[in-house]
DNA sequence: TTGTACGCGTTATCAT
DNA sequence: ATGATAACGCGTACAA
């Protein structure tokens, strides 16, 4: 119809919106329209359109579609490690929340590394992402930055900003914004909390990893033991290596030689415990009659293994999903309810403490 | 210095190439080239430009180098879990192959799904990927026309293509092209000629999720027990549920009720293997006295708990990282030695079995 | 070694 | 409701 659509054959090899429309025989903007908006067409025309579509097997050239409407529809996600079933839990929170709204999520594995995790800004940044997702409230200097200078929304996962939790907040540089989780440090202060009511005397602590998340956990740990009196920091053991079963098994052999007279132990999270409880088992120590072990994160083994292990499930999945969708509603111009969401957590009692 | 160097701000927002140009006082063509080939620019220039990346805060816009090249430096890889330790590992070594290359890499979790895998596959395509890595050898017809459209170079992961492994293919509509694994027919043999090594008569198999995997395994554990002349079809539990501990718990306690005489069980995992053992523990049942156990892909726990769990420990993370870099180096345009990567197994005699 | 003109495929804008 | 045209920001293909 059109005096010169052209047809030769594209670089990309691919088929353009260009030949949809001529094959249609409407206009490249109608052909865009009826498929982007489609109640905004003619049904007639967005049948036309449809059938050349299919006819022709067209595909949206995402790249095109971001320069020439300046939003991308990808969301980056920052989160730690993907070894940790936490963070994959988050993630299909998150997928579940966004994918049905065509977003594209970029997921970056900062493998708790600062310097990673500045690395992978840069990078994904050149993605002009509609909004980003993170881990924990406290990130480098550089990062804080490059994340201001994008001026892009931002919520933060697994923890609270500002902390006006009845407890003060533990540390450093906590960012501000918006964040989805659930007070880490009071957590831990609930899992102290019901050793001591258990009557556990000598309590010990045993962290991996350094990060954020650990550390408010201790926090929580030691404003426990202050209250009641009995914190003894010969009681706390902290390494910097990420946390594996292997390891807990390694520590509970350093605890038991440095304080033998230790009768529970708070390890910060479930492998940890796992890894503790087996070497227990080896060794011939029972649990929890000599000595009690408890978790942090509730991963599916330590519902099933004998003895099952006393933890506190963290609402994961629905992190995920809620701080996606707060994302969303910021990302479309809405003004949401709440921009700090707490989620809480819960202890599950069970038989290891 | 040029005539007409426009300085209005980009809808964007963002820094582009011709500010940073105009700054450094060089045409956009020197920026950028100095941005992404800077050997092939004047120290003195590439300084300046160097520069006035860094005074702006330049970031580059990957949509518009996408469009214009035509090379979008993106690779899609779908996995069917992310829960599954197994494909995390394949992903960190992906990560670890096309990262520095400076490829983004699209995760899409098809979740077990032909459907899902579908979906996720036709919006990756917008995104006008390099390349695909993809897991396992069988798709459904539309992914595999899907595919063979879209003309990427694709690198299947996990199993063997052509299957010429001493032992027929399995089954189905296997595709043919490039692949990085092993034969997990071969893997569920040599498994099964272990117990049947090892004394064991009524060996048993238990299976979740029917993915390909699993069945291959399965065609393994027969071909084993039929030349032992031992096969009996009622020793075979099979369902589509995803595989978890609770459901390896469940089944053991299905086979135990069908076929009590059972003295050894296969389980196609570690998750179903665990959980079988967490069960055997409750109810008393000794293992592997009573009944022997053994799993499939050596996660970190089956080698701490109690007993140990005999497996199979499959080289997952130089999967994904050897995939990736024939993926790369056919990217590139280069002949690979070899298209069809065998990175063999191990067995992994423990104390269950 | 460096610069110029143009095109990549799509959507926004503004007409009709 | 539909269509023509101009960006969007960058790299390719040349020319200088």
């Amino acid at each position: 119809m059109s005096k010169a659509q052209t047809q030769r054959t594209r670089a990309s090899g691919r088929v353009t919106l260009a030949e949809v429309a001529a094959r249609a025989g409407v206009g490249t903007m109608t052909a865009s329209r009826a498929i982007s908006q489609p109640e905004m067409v003619s049904p007639a025309l967005r049948a036309r359109v449809g059938q050349a579509v299919a006819e022709l097997g067209y595909v949206p050239n995402r790249a095109a579609r971001a320069l020439a409407s300046a939003r991308s529809k990808v969301i980056v996600v920052l989160v730690p490690s993907l070894s940790n079933a936490v963070f994959t839990d988050v993630l299909a929170g998150i997928q579940d929340a966004l994918e049905p709204d065509g977003y594209q999520i970029l997921i970056g594995n900062t493998r708790y590394s600062d310097a990673e995790e500045e690395k992978l800004l840069n990078t994904y940044l050149q993605s002009s992402p509609d909004g980003i997702l993170l881990s924990g409230l406290t990130h480098s200097r550089q990062v804080t930055e490059l994340l201001a200078s994008s001026k892009l929304p931002i919520v933060s996962m697994m923890d609270l900003a500002g902390a006006p939790d009845g407890q003060p907040a533990a540390s450093s540089t906590t960012t501000a914004g918006m964040s989805v989780g659930f007070s880490q440090l009071q957590a831990g202060y609930t899992m102290t909390r019901y050793l001591l009511d258990k009557g556990y005397k000598r309590i010990g602590f045993m962290g991996a990893q350094r990060d954020e998340r650990t550390l408010k956990r201790l926090e929580g740990y030691r404003r426990a033991l202050q209250e009641a009196g009995s914190y003894d920091p010969r009681l706390e053991t902290m390494v910097a290596d990420p946390s594996t079963i292997a390891l807990g098994a390694e520590l509970l052999g350093r605890m038991l030689s440095s304080t033998p007279d230790c009768d529970a132990i708070f390890c910060c999270n479930d492998d940890l415990a796992q890894g503790a409880i087996f070497q227990c088992q080896r060794r011939g120590i029972a649990v929890p009659r000599q000595l009690a072990i408890c978790g942090f994160n509730d991963l599916p083994v330590s519902a099933w293994m004998n003895p099952s292990v006393t933890t506190i499930a963290t609402p994961r999945y629905r992190v995920g999903f809620e701080a996606a969708q707060l994302l969303r509603a910021v990302i479309r111009g809405e003004t949401p309810a709440a921009t700090r969401i707490d989620l809480g957590f819960t202890l599950m009692a069970r038989e290891s403490a």
